[in-house]
DNA sequence: CATATTTTTGTAAGCGCTTACATTAGAGCG
DNA sequence: CGCTCTAATGTAAGCGCTTACAAAAATATG
């Protein structure tokens, strides 16, 4: 059995009170005293019990990481490397960190509600219903890369629109003007971001959009490379192809490879996530990096100031991007 | 506030003990009693609160998924798809799953002492001091892809001899009998199975294992590479490579490409773990599959055998594996 | 030095469950 | 129908902390 308060208490003299104050707020127990409880706690290898301290105190100090997502989630190095960065935040705190993926809102509440979490982070593509759902429940929710109209809660994205933005006017820079670009399907939030920032870009260049060098296809390599032999295997082809994902864009190398097309003398490719997939293709991509530990970060930031209650916590951060240039452009 | 038992007690017309049988044991409550409850409890949205119940039965139902490895670990797709299979046996349960890096052992055990958590499975490079220290606290141990000599508790791990036997003979039949390995440094157990079945198969096979045909080689790509050409920048080089793994296969890939070897007719490559890189790479990557998911489940599995004081509790667990072929061979 | 004020410490009542033990209801039987 | 035996239910004492409130000690004040 481990020590409890009542051991400590004894062997120190001092009242459990004061003991359990001397470990939560040390400022309000005199020096002496401190002293004291802490050698019989380390003689004892004492340290409080954290169920019995959620009880007493009402509060768990739990919170999650929900991913809301059909299909391989964890898996996906973007989630992953968010979870990376909340763990990182949340490692020494006092909260716990339940890490968890749902395929639908019912069963996401329900794993909260269960297990008695404060607050959650919301990855994913989160519904309407499940926030109402967590709000009506008293549960602090914060958005990470997503946003949600007719909801008041802090939202943590990266800047897509400054990311494109950069991908775009690099490959400018390069001395394109006849560019296309590989889009997603699936993914409705940052899909629809980087395909209207892409028009957005080129509009503002006076470079014009045509419908023959926009392809959409799903976000597996297959699909991908489908569409990228299917936008490429014509004389008439765009010098410069921006993909929405690494995925796409090693897909793009690929089918390139495939018609013999040189990168980047015949075609230039840029990605996005500067994923490792980066790294594997011949040549490597460019892409552009999002800081995806610094929004996990992010968010437990901003979860924890509204779950201690503060005021004014910021309802939209925008976590900027960088372009990392390698050998496709 | 939430409804508590007494709530539903006032409600029912039940006592608390009944009610707390009727959720834990409800066997032992009768049909019409158990109705009672179950409607009064609806009708509250009464769910039991895990922390008082943790509390009273002094137990935790947390267990924890430790990856004890520097750098880049959730990130990792090996550990990330054993969480994965960790995840969905656990999400049902009862259990709470905490997922948690330690860089080192010291980290790792005050994180579990701290968040109270009663069994840990162990992934990555563990210490024997880091199992001692559980076991000397009372916590089950289970350890994923890794043995410990000196310990009695279960392992689960994979295939490893299997995996490169079906690797490497899977080479001769497409009839190589010249055949590499660039072997990775810095995971002991996992480099040095490999490497060791590698020269197991071959002197099976009365192949010889050439000095000047292995090379080691770091677990990233720009090593891998480096690695890759000096092995095949000769013109006495073998005809078929196995890699330790699928970021060391694509940087063989690309070392062929740059030294306009055509993948397979002129060097086939064969990868391990049979990654998302698989697909990345042009042509696409022969590779072991190893079924993390399946691990990751038998460890939750194994550890709640564990916990629940079950005896003989099965040592050894191999999960088998299974050969993908792809472009590359 | 006595008194008022502030700081530190102690006492004890919960927090919402579980469970050992006591009690009661129901079943089985002569 | 009265008795025994078993199954179902109830009573109440914790589980290890926190914290409101009371008491005591330290400090300041006249």
């Amino acid at each position: 059995m481990n020590p409890t308060i009542y051991d400590v208490s004894r062997l120190s003299g001092v009242s459990t009170a004061t003991i359990s104050r001397a470990f939560s707020e040390p400022e309000k127990v005199r020096e002496g005293t401190r002293r004291k409880v802490y050698e019989a706690a380390a003689a004892l290898h004492y340290s409080p019990n954290a169920i019995a301290r959620a009880m007493a105190r009402q509060r768990t100090d739990k919170i999650a990481f929900l991913i809301c997502k059909k299909g391989a989630t964890i898996l996906d190095e973007f989630y992953a490397s968010i979870c990376e960065g909340i763990m990182r935040e949340t490692n020494g705190s006092d909260y716990l960190l339940l890490i968890s993926t749902a395929e639908d809102w019912s069963q996401a509440s329900a794993t909260a509600q269960s297990k008695q979490v404060e607050g959650v982070i919301l990855g994913g593509d989160a519904q309407a219903e499940l926030v109402s759902e967590f709000q009506s429940k008293n549960v602090a929710v914060v958005l990470v890369n997503n946003r949600m109209a007719g909801f008041d809660l802090p939202c943590v994205v990266s800047d897509e629109r400054g990311g494109v933005r950069q991908a775009v006017e690099h490959l400018m820079e390069r001395g394109h003007r006849r560019i296309g670009m590989l889009a997603g399907r699936l993914a409705p939030y940052i899909t629809s971001q980087r395909y209207s920032a892409f028009v957005e870009v080129m509009t503002d260049h006076g470079l014009p959009v045509r419908d023959e060098d926009i392809k959409m296809c799903d976000l597996n390599i297959q699909d991908a490379t489908r569409a990228a032999l299917e936008l490429l295997d014509r004389p008439d082809r765009p010098t410069a192809l921006f993909a929405a994902n690494d995925i796409i864009a090693a897909a793009t190398v690929k089918a390139a490879a495939r018609l013999h097309l040189r990168v980047p003398e015949d075609l230039a490719v840029v990605g996005y996530d500067d994923s490792t997939a980066c790294a594997l293709t011949e040549p490597e991509l460019t892409s552009v990096h999002i800081d995806c530990r610094q929004m996990g970060q992010l968010c437990v930031e901003r979860l924890r100031a509204v779950l201690s209650g503060e005021e004014n916590v910021p309802r939209l951060t925008v976590v900027p991007t960088r372009l990392v240039v390698r050998r496709s452009s």
